[in-house]
RNA sequence: GCUGGCGUAGCUCAAUUGGCAGAGCGGCUGAUUUGUAAUCAGCAGGGUGCGGGUUCGAGUCCCAUCGCCAGCUCCA
């Protein structure tokens, strides 16, 4: 047995090394350059500390550094480790559990008799900076399962007793970092001092493996960042997602409420919410009568029985709010739009030439969601969908997927976002329908998806068990994800209601069924656009575009003749002839955000113009009241002119 | 729903160990006639979420209840 070992290079040539050279050796020798950002390595496909010795050629090396996702797991997942030891030696009666690294840091769970305070929290990082400056190991040991069950049993930790017995492995993977001993499969940092920015944000209540019926432990979220920049960024970036909280926005718009008299997760749309929603409304039919769609308006009570023969009763109950009797029948309030639009389908026998038949509606929908998952315009009770459904012949189902894709792109193009997660969810193993029509619609979404360039995820079997489907998460400017439009074959549906139409041959044949989305629901869409706008929407948008702002009392009848001739031309504005000064009436426009202020003062009424500032400012000086709504059309064509040509 | 935190004027927030419920903004009235982010003065506005209790005395302490906020999905 010869003493070297060959190490895969960067290049992929084998590199000499002695047996048993540690692999942040292994890293200095081969990536001079990263060796400072690496904190553990690939080796041949499984992570692996720094310190470990190498015994035998390595095919594939890789060193994981922290500014991959991978790397920063591991700096963050050593940190939460960083934040058990602290929290061990300030209160020595906490039992451990677990604390995994998460997409925005970490946190670790606890079971400690009361609560962690705030101070409780500044202790912890305090001593966490202590522990960290000491540089101390983390320490990798492998034990035998017995070994570690005894040992953490011995500790009282029984959380780790009862992780390690549901282990498969027999051998168990340990961490030590100063006297914190944990079960952990690592890989972690090589020591502490490679821990320099991090922060612990908050607490909360969280049950032992996510399961209500466990008892409650005390979770501590925290974040790590590799320098002290980063996190100054990321805590930079969490006070502007407060800043642009659509609640606070909401309020402080006057756009709308949620009222604790009528209760929670029913929004209240005031005048202004309402004029931006009617923008969108406007838009969204007038683009879906030039695409082909008709609209419909089904009842907001229906049977119950109906929902039964949807299957709706059976999986969709526990969001369904408890019938109410109408002599004798029972009635409840609609959860979704589907079986009305199939109804209106089945209400007359259906010729191949009339399909597609594209029935639209922004149908209201109720929807029980617990009272703790409520959250602004995001999550709520009652919302409106921009729902339709789409009945068509199978040749057709990749034409009708497409149109919707484009429409769907177009319109988010429309409200500025520009990149988007689409996911591709194929058959799971329980389903409804045949093979092939299976085979044949997720065809059509990928070959829809496809032509249209876009790139996209296959989540397998992630499909509905009646058909498959694409969804669309749109990024906002702080890079969050958002759920929104999508668009779902339905095979299921057309069986159970015995849908059909009659073919060219005069056979009976079943039409397929598309339920898509553009926005999803209307609610959480304007609370998406309010925060990715910080509520400064563009002009098209905006419940108030211009308002008019009198200099002195004189200017008042001119100000009324332009407050009117705007109105008349449809232009959506307000007038401010408070007697206060300009500067403050500026002020109030500005925090209200309204795109343009218009300023009146003598010279405007002598010139009979308008002098215009926007919201960024901007003086664009006296101009005539033609130039003024000129540049309001212009700035209004992506709404008014027609998204698909 | 569960755990924790928080509920004071329309909004944002004060109120010492239990000791007279306050300020700013907003609103109203008046003065001022204002030129690009707050003119000045006065006035009104409150069973401190709701219901009990302890106390000479409760915004403050206790119990109950309603609501809001965060978390409860990330798994050694």
């Amino acid at each position: 047995m010869s003493d070297a070992i060959k190490v895969a290079g960067p290049d992929g040539s084998p590199q000499e090394f002695p047996r048993g050279v540690k692999v942040a050796e292994v890293v200095r020798a081969l990536y001079p350059d990263r060796a400072e950002v690496t904190v553990a390595a690939l080796v041949d496909g499984k992570e692996a500390d720094l310190q470990v010795a190498l015994q035998a050629d390595v095919s594939a090396f890789r060193p994981i550094t922290v500014d991959t996702p991978e790397g920063l797991e591991v700096l963050r997942h050593s940190t939460s480790h960083l934040m058990a030891n602290a929290v061990k030696s300030l209160f020595p009666q906490a039992k451990v559990t677990i604390g995994p690294a998460i997409d925005t840091g970490f946190y670790y769970d606890f079971d400690v008799p009361g609560t962690f305070s705030p101070e409780d929290l500044a202790r912890i990082e305090a001593r966490m900076a202590e522990v960290g400056q000491a540089d101390l190991p983390f320490i990798r040991m492998e034990w035998p399962k017995a070994q570690a069950i005894a040992f953490f049993r011995e500790q009282g930790e029984h959380y780790k007793v009862e992780i390690i017995e549901g282990i498969e492995d027999p051998i168990v993977s340990i961490y030590r970092v100063g006297d914190f001993v944990d079960l952990c499969t690592g890989p972690h940092v090589p020591s502490t001092s490679r821990i320099r920015a991090f922060k612990l944000l908050s607490t909360a209540g969280a049950y032992w493996r996510g399961d209500e019926r466990n008892p409650m432990l005390q979770r501590i979220y925290g974040t790590s960042f590799p320098d002290r920049a980063s996190l100054e960024a990321h805590l930079r970036r969490l006070e502007e997602a407060r800043e642009r909280d659509h609640r606070k926005l909401g309020r402080e718009l006057d756009l709308f409420s949620v009222q604790e008299d009528a209760g929670g997760g029913l929004i209240f749309w005031h005048p202004k919410g309402t004029r931006v929603r009617m923008v969108i409304e406007e838009l969204l039919r007038r683009e879906l009568l030039r695409a082909g769609y008709q609209f419909v308006t089904t009842p907001h009570l229906v049977r119950r029985d109906l929902l039964g023969i949807s299957g709706h009763l059976d999986f969709y109950s526990e969001y369904m709010y408890a019938p109410m009797d109408v002599e004798g029948q029972q009635y409840i309030v609609k959860p979704m739009n589907c079986p009305g639009h199939i109804l209106i389908y089945r209400s007359a026998l259906r010729s191949y030439r009339e399909l597609p038949i594209r029935l639209a509606e922004l149908g209201t929908v109720y929807r029980f969601e617990r009272s703790g998952v409520l959250h602004g315009l995001l999550r709520v009770r009652g919302f409106t969908q921009d729902d339709a459904h789409i009945f068509c012949r199978p040749e057709q189902l990749l034409g009708e997927i497409t149109q919707i894709l484009q429409m769907m792109f177009a319109v988010l193009r429309l409200f500025g976002f520009d990149r988007y997660e689409v996911y591709l969810s194929t058959r799971p193993e329980k389903f409804v329908g045949v093979r092939e029509s299976w085979d044949q619609a997720e065809a059509a979404l990928a070959d829809a998806l496809k032509a249209l360039g876009c790139t996209y995820e296959v989540d397998a079997g992630g499909g509905a068990f009646y058909g498959p489907k694409v969804d669309l998460k749109i990024m906002d400017v702080l890079d969050r994800a958002w759920q929104c439009g999508t668009v779902q074959v339905d095979f299921n549906f057309p069986e159970r209601f015995d849908l059909a139409y009659i073919s060219e041959s005069g056979a009976r044949a079943r039409p397929i069924m598309v339920h898509r989305a553009i926005l999803g629901s209307l609610e959480r869409f304007m609370g998406v656009l309010i925060e990715h706008y910080r509520g400064a929407f563009p002009t098209w948008l905006a419940p108030v575009q211009a308002v008019v702002l009198n200099v002195t009392q004189a200017q008042e009848p001119y100000g009324e003749q332009v407050y009117q001739r705007l109105l008349r031309e449809g232009v959506r504005v307000e007038r401010d002839f408070r007697n206060e000064t300009l500067g403050h009436k500026i002020r109030d426009a500005q925090l209200k955000k309204v795109p343009y202020m218009l300023v009146i003062g003598k010279r405007e009424a002598e010139a009979g113009g308008v002098s215009p500032r926007t919201r960024a400012g901007q003086d664009l000086k006296c101009m005539p009241l033609e130039q003024f709504l000129d540049r309001l059309r212009e700035e209004c064509r992506p709404c008014t002119e027609g998204l698909l040509g």
